[in-house]
RNA sequence: GGCCCGUUCGUCUAGGGGUUAGGACAUCUCCCUUUCACGGAGGAAACACGAGUUCGAUUCUCGUACGGGCUACCA
């Protein structure tokens, strides 16, 4: 019988979710979904040195932002609670005895002193210390201690950790969903330590332990965990759960765009851009790191560029809402090699996604800056729907974010203050007066008023005037909205309104 | 250093024994627009290198180089 698919994200609290996690993610939830399957979300907090307040309901809000459902975790739990590491201290310790009692894995009371003691040691060699099966024997643990001295020493409650113990001579292989089979020889795998003397799990024993019970059957991770994959295919194999285990898919990691290395949170806005979903304050310094979402970013657009980034769906096609993302989702279609991350692209999907977006929406949205940009009040037509929805329409295509909009249109909610110098000193004659002073007359006397009709008069008034409508058309759009270049010039005119442009110009005219 | 993974335009990538090696971002040119954008058309731009297998390798194999990851009682 098949099972049902389930994947799970679990992350560390230990600060914010970077845009790699968040991929990570990502790609889980679209292989449960596009399998009709279950997402879980599992706090991993088992280092409690790490722990980092905040950080948890961080990682939730950020998932929902992003559109990515949780059905069984830590925020909306479910029927194998609980999902938070911590909450389920003693399991584990029954798993890590089992070990220690089929003879896979031991007691180990070297200390943390001693044990830096032997790669201080190992490094003056100029060799690397290895707790194995090369040196195990050697070091201060159950297996070479007598039973009589192991048994003294836990009866005097000294301080052990349970360490697996990594089979001589032997090839460990196993099939990853993305990069096929991979190998790696026993000799070179160390003793991981399965539960660590303060009683807690270490992530090798507790995420096999958690995927095991939680029925988890496709374990998706990125790719900083192949190399301890062979310890994990181990422990399994040991508890004898091999036929439980689920597949593993190490996913390529997110590289910085600069140059070298993966993208991390430390990164934070060193490099110009954000590396978090959301703005994160930091509890104990305070320092601030932007986010997507602050920075102006729909979370389509976020989810759309991160899904691309290592994943294609084999067509042409680019821009993608979350249905058409689980839709098209396939783990072999995820590439293996790191991805660098690449902001103008990102822009890009930003801008694609405001194009899409309807004009009433983005009105509403944007009428609170324009309020707070520009000081009108409430109830003036300016602020209403319709004024605002025009707005949007013509700045549209001019701007890549839609909180741009209020400034880079602040002349269609306020009468300019100051003329582009440059336009007037390159293009003004004084002649001209005479043509902007019939001009705005010749409005005046307008009974409608339209972009049509304002074109057209314009064009006319320049004829009687012997004047070339483009030697003037420039100067007409810095008098009415103070900037040589804008949205395109008698649609604006038309939404300004009739008397709103008279009133624009006389004020120009004094000016020059 | 050791181990593992990887390598197609600057970037994200498609492809896969015989192709004019395709698309997107960015870049350049032109068109549209009497502005700036948007849009449209076009250009430049890549199979890391060396062997082997083969009639034929960018594609398969091996090696080298380069990149990345890991090498904690962190995840």
């Amino acid at each position: 019988m098949q099972r049902r698919i389930r994947t799970r994200f679990a992350p560390s609290p230990t600060g914010p979710l970077h845009m790699g996690g968040v991929r990570t993610a990502l790609y889980a939830w679209l292989f449960a979904k596009k399998n009709a399957g279950d997402f879980l979300l599992r706090i991993e907090d088992t280092d409690q040195n790490r722990f980092v307040p905040g950080a948890e309901q961080y990682i939730i809000d950020a998932l929902h932002w992003c559109g990515i459902t949780i059905d069984e975790g830590v925020s909306v739990g479910g029927t194998h609670t609980p999902y938070r590491q911590s909450e389920r201290k003693e399991i584990y310790r029954s798993y890590a005895m089992q070990l220690v009692e089929s003879g896979n894995a031991y007691y180990a009371f070297d200390t943390a002193h001693q044990l830096e003691q032997q790669r201080k040691n190992a490094e003056e060699k100029k060799e690397t210390f290895s707790y194995g099966s090369a040196t195990r024997m050697k070091l201060n643990n159950s297996l070479a201690l007598s039973v009589d001295e192991v048994k003294e020493l836990l009866s005097k409650n000294v301080a052990y950790a349970i360490r697996l113990k990594i089979p001589e001579n032997e090839t460990i292989t196993f099939t990853d969903l993305i990069r096929g089979v991979v190998s790696f020889d026993s000799n070179l795998v160390d003793d991981k330590v399965l539960l660590k003397s303060d009683g807690m799990p270490t992530y090798h024993l507790a995420h096999i332990v958690d995927d095991y019970l939680m029925e988890i059957t496709h374990a998706i991770r990125g790719e900083e965990w192949l190399p301890s994959a062979p310890a994990h295919i181990l422990i399994y194999r040991y508890l004898g759960l091999t036929a439980q285990m689920p597949h593993y898919a190490h996913l390529p990691l997110l590289l910085k765009p600069d140059g070298k290395g993966k993208l991390s949170k430390r990164d934070g806005d060193r490099l110009g851009f954000p590396v978090f979903p959301l703005e994160w304050k930091d509890p104990s310094t305070g320092e601030v790191s932007s986010g997507y979402r602050e920075s102006g970013y729909y979370p389509e657009a976020f989810v759309n560029m991160l899904a691309m980034l290592g994943w294609n769906p084999g067509t042409a096609q680019e821009i993608f809402n979350m249905n058409e993302l689980i839709a098209a989702f396939s783990l072999d279609h995820v590439h293996k090699a790191g991805a660098r991350f690449d902001l103008e692209k990102t822009k890009w999907y930003n801008t694609q996604w405001m194009l899409r977006q309807p004009n009433e929406a983005i009105a509403k949205r944007i009428k609170p800056m324009v309020a707070t940009r520009t000081g009108i009040s409430a109830d003036d037509v300016r602020l209403s729907d319709n004024y605002l929805t025009a707005c949007v329409a013509l700045l549209k295509p001019r701007v890549q974010f839609e909180k741009e909009m209020p400034e880079k249109g602040i002349y269609l909610f306020k009468a300019p203050s100051e003329f582009d110098q440059t336009v007037i000193s390159k293009k003004w004659k004084t002649e001209f007066i005479s043509f902007f002073k019939m001009l705005s007359d010749e409005f005046m006397t307008l009974q409608d008023w339209s972009s049509q009709l304002a074109e057209q008069t314009f064009k006319t008034t320049a004829e009687k005037n012997n004047i070339k409508p483009g030697e003037v058309l420039q100067l007409f759009r810095v008098f009415v909205s103070g900037q040589a270049q804008g949205v395109d010039l008698f649609p604006m005119i038309q939404l300004l309104g009739k008397d709103e442009v008279i009133k624009r110009l006389e004020t120009a005219l004094k000016f020059v």
